[in-house]
DNA sequence: GTGGCTCATATTGTCTGACAATCAGACATT
DNA sequence: AATGTCTGATTGTCAGACAATATGAGCCAC
């Protein structure tokens, strides 16, 4: 019987200048190219990167939909400046997220589990690899992602992406001055060890402290900045 | 002691027009005028507003964040229609976030708890009185918020929101046809009397099931639209 | 010196008008 | 029926304009 959409797995991209106006400004925050509390002047933006104000408005619009920097009424676009507390809230929320991603774990597919394996595998080579900094918070991150996605719903998945963008912003900012990403290969190797014994009540405690133990980290260098 | 932001709750809206015509764009949603699947025309909405075509495309890139309209490039954005995977994915995430909430009641502020007993009050009230669908399903929909601000998080209340948001969308759509919003007050009522009691684990059972029928009768009356 | 005033400048918020790229539908061709 | 072509509608992007507002300097009074 012929499928309905034969060619679904067929898509191109149709990168806007818009999309690629805010990769190019996400790039530049998270390389700490842009210092925090840096203003993103409309028409400075426009002339540097060859496109209309417009354009630029609309990617401004969107670093700001995802909390990577915040408006002002007649004041402009500044990137974003993480607090102490914005920190922990956002821990706050991860903590949730990932909790209940740990907790679907026996209830979730294999491909879930695959892929946390996968993420945690990219992460570890990385490490080994001696990888960049902007790489290493990206696959680590990407790993904390794919426990969330055990849950199965791609709106968590995105809720969790936004918050590990704002966590990338805060780390990209304190590695500007001091580099300290230190490896965690380790731990997270443990984390999913405790998950393949499928020891759930272990691997949700082990989670918990090591959520607040980054929280801690993060919020104490961010005091040093 | 004098606080560091004397006035910090003095706030005045300086409302740009951006924001006013996202909001009645919401408006048109939630009260069912726009059917889903209706095209947002820029020109058309530019002139029945008043307004400049720019200005309708920043308040619709809104609305598309928000989940309340699909952009397809070079076709426009339209008024989203909700499947019902993505209600049942809204639903699941729903789970994570309200559970979350429910757990934490021992932990939370007497504030915060004060909070819930203020949005159910609002809500059995707003029974009473015989409000309208929209009301009624916002004020439903707020004392659900406001079991997810038992956390304690700004971000997961505003992740919340968006959630609800979604299920207004989805409920305007289902009660244009068939105007089915029964009463939930004594369930409500049930769900915070068990909380009252510190019966956490019961509350959390009570909770999920309701959300349960919640997701099943959605996703049926979607299905008669 | 502090506090307050006016004013010039910079920047944003919004509008107008334009044009190429793309899409949807009608129509013609094979 | 499938394919190619034309036409109109709509979006994506651009350029330029103007009013409202914020920022900072200078100036004045005390």
């Amino acid at each position: 019987m012929p499928a309905e959409r034969p060619f679904a797995s067929l898509r191109l991209e149709h990168s806007s200048t818009v999309d690629r106006v805010a990769e190019e400004l996400r790039r530049a925050v998270f390389e700490g190219e842009l210092e925090s509390g840096t203003p993103l002047r409309e028409v400075a933006l426009a002339e540097s990167l060859g496109v209309s104000r417009s354009t630029v408005r609309e990617a401004l619009t969107v670093l700001v939909a995802e909390g990577l920097a915040v408006r002002e009424p007649h004041r402009g676009v500044a990137v974003a400046t993480p607090q102490a507390a914005s920190v922990r809230d956002v821990c706050a929320a991860r903590w949730v997220l990932e909790g209940a991603g740990v907790r679907a774990w026996q209830a979730a597919s294999s491909d879930q589990r695959a892929h946390v394996h996968e993420t945690l595998d990219a992460y570890t080579s990385a490490v080994r690899a001696g990888a960049s900094y902007q790489e290493l918070n990206a696959r680590h991150l990407a790993f904390h992602v794919s426990l969330v996605a055990l849950v199965g719903s791609p709106r968590l998945v995105s809720m969790a992406e936004g918050l590990m963008d704002e966590l990338r912003l805060a780390l990209a900012q304190v590695e500007r001055i001091n580099r300290n990403a230190h490896d965690q290969a380790e731990t997270h190797t443990a984390l999913v060890r405790l998950l393949d014994e499928d020891d759930v009540e272990a691997a949700h405690r082990f989670l918990r402290a090591h959520l607040v133990d980054a929280e801690e980290e993060i919020v104490h260098a961010l005091g040093l900045v």
